[in-house]
DNA sequence: TTGTAAGCGTTATCAA
DNA sequence: TTGATAACGCTTACAA
């Protein structure tokens, strides 16, 4: 009956060997202060003769708590998904918790088998930044939910204030004096970060009384189409249509603005005097560019440790009653901040 | 005496419903053919009514099996590790098996302790990029382990062919009609893989019976220490130095070599005629520099699934065993890839 | 300060 | 095809 033992050490062992209960053992670990000086010793000593290794998952079961985050991001190749989840994993020292990290979630019904995954693993909140879950269902999981720029009527959520970053690329632009202000966008990026971008931009420009034409590029997951696609505009739309003006173009990315720019330098060998180019997002690419590029920089640190002190708040609140269910969340929005390079004087 | 119930809905709760035990429960889930059909369906609709979710860290507890790989790498932004790590994560889908990932690991102390605490979560491998635990410490965790471009007597692991990458660059410079070649390196970088290159590089000059110049830039956590460094170099050791020649610059990583070229198009407007430049590691910024960069690419992608392949392999037979303990480590070298794009002809 | 025993939610063995 | 029951390794009342 039985069963074969998996060979591991365990807290029965300890308690062979040292005389003592199981329990004590426990206490070791839990609540030193309530174990002797001396047994503690004598504990300590059967832990190294007997190379004991913690097992979290017996623990885990046993006191319902995992210590783990999950964390869904859209995919692997854009640098601000990568970032945050860079920055995530590294506030294992700070917090302590670790993170179940599962990505590719283009698809909704595979999204939803990875959140029903990961909350096997009895995760104790998750991080979110992909957008094909409505929040509303995200609300129900029963564990604290934080979003990271995405729809967030029904759960907590950090973001950057869009619209402000645009109206400081348009202020930035006009300090620059252009004359023609060309928004580049690509038309997957319809989502509501970059919308609030536009408006912020548009709306400035148009307080200054300057004149604004939108652009559009083509764009799928092959790098080539952006180029192509962005230097066809550059030919056909800018180079041509504004002569004697200077153009101060808005893209609503880093990448794109840094084909502009390595377009405009193979062109000219140089930024010519009526271009001025601002970006978005502070990728690292863009302090690495030909010319170091201006750019709103998302302040990613802020809006990480803001995310992690709103789901640990929550999570602390949460152990109190059974099941988390979100009663009012919270939405902090973090202030973009302007990083005036060498694209701009 | 009875402890505080969790509020989840347990296999126990299910049999009530149905009328079963909690073993056909259990049946029904890891051996559905052992249970009648028409019970089956009587268990599939008390799962929905009851809202059922999975306790993976129940099963792991009864089952000794985690799916969970652990990952220590290095840092967070280097571009190589990220897109390592991103790879072993999208590799979900394929193989079933979550990461736990860790980084920051420069101290040894605390790479240690990241160990512990993966084990403790019971992984059932081990994959590390890091080079502060010897080889031969790894070996005794008592789970297959494979190490990724890092020094591997004994362990398994899957490396670049560093020497190989060596000649294929001097071969491009050669045939480019260079006549100086240039190694320019980070005295940081002396670890085996930036040795093996510049050995391969190195003996194919002599065996053209080209000149070679070593040339150390300085680089702490800083770009710009890098890029004052580089740039120095560029305007006292090799502008001045070589006139008439055609200098071949080989870079032993990307980012190197495209503050080389940035500098170049801000000089000169375009890289001149007598300077052919190369990297290593095809990075995503070597394709979108000014002049898209020729490099010796590391062939990420098989590099991660041999990775899997190797520890996958491993975790199988160690199954038949209590604890894993290498035998015979297998070392997988991965050739590169020679990428030549608009640095060079 | 320590021990007993029940419990966490599964799986596995054995017998029916 | 199903059910009792003992694991898995730890925590936590409660009693001593």
């Amino acid at each position: 009956m039985a069963r074969e033992r998996t060979g591991e050490v365990t807290f029965q062992d300890i308690a062979n060997f040292t005389g003592f209960s199981k329990t004590t053992i426990s206490r070791y670990f839990n609540h030193p202060g309530t174990v002797s000086e001396e047994n503690r010793k004598t504990i300590e000593k059967a832990l190294s003769s007997l190379n004991y290794s913690e097992n979290r998952v017996a623990k885990m079961l046993a006191k319902g708590k995992t210590d783990i985050i999950g964390l869904i991001i859209p995919n692997l190749y854009n640098g601000f998904y990568q970032t945050i989840q860079d920055l995530l994993i590294g506030t294992y020292d700070k917090y302590g918790y670790k993170f179940l990290v599962l990505s590719g979630s283009d698809s909704e019904s595979r999204e939803r088998r990875y959140i029903r995954e990961l909350l096997a693993y009895r995760i104790e909140g998750l991080i979110i930044l992909s957008h094909t879950i409505p929040s509303s269902e995200l609300a129900g999981l029963g564990i604290p939910v934080v979003g990271i720029e995405r729809e967030d009527r029904y759960i907590s959520s950090v973001s950057t204030d869009n619209h402000m970053g645009g109206v400081q690329a348009a202020k930035l632009l006009y300090e620059n004096d252009c004359d023609e202000y060309i928004i580049l966008n690509s038309p997957t990026a319809t989502d509501v970060p970059a919308f609030g971008r536009v408006m912020g931009f548009v709306e400035t420009v148009q307080g200054f009384k300057k004149p604004h034409t939108f652009l559009e590029y083509e764009m799928d997951s092959e790098y080539e189409t952006m180029v192509d696609s962005i230097e066809k505009i550059m030919k056909n739309k800018i180079i041509s249509s504004f002569p004697g003006k200077r153009k101060g173009i808005f893209c609503l990315s880093d990448s794109s603005a840094i084909v502009v720019l390595n377009y405009l330098f193979r062109t000219y060998g140089c930024l010519p005097e009526d271009y001025r180019i601002i970006g978005f997002d502070n990728t690292p690419a863009s302090k690495e560019a030909v010319l170091p590029l201006s750019t709103v920089g998302q302040q990613v640190e802020i809006l990480v440790d803001t995310a992690m002190s709103i789901l640990l708040d929550e999570i602390r609140t949460s152990k109190e009653y059974g099941r988390f269910s979100q009663k009012d969340p919270v939405h902090a929005v973090i202030p973009p901040r302007l990083i005036s390079r060498e694209t701009t004087d």
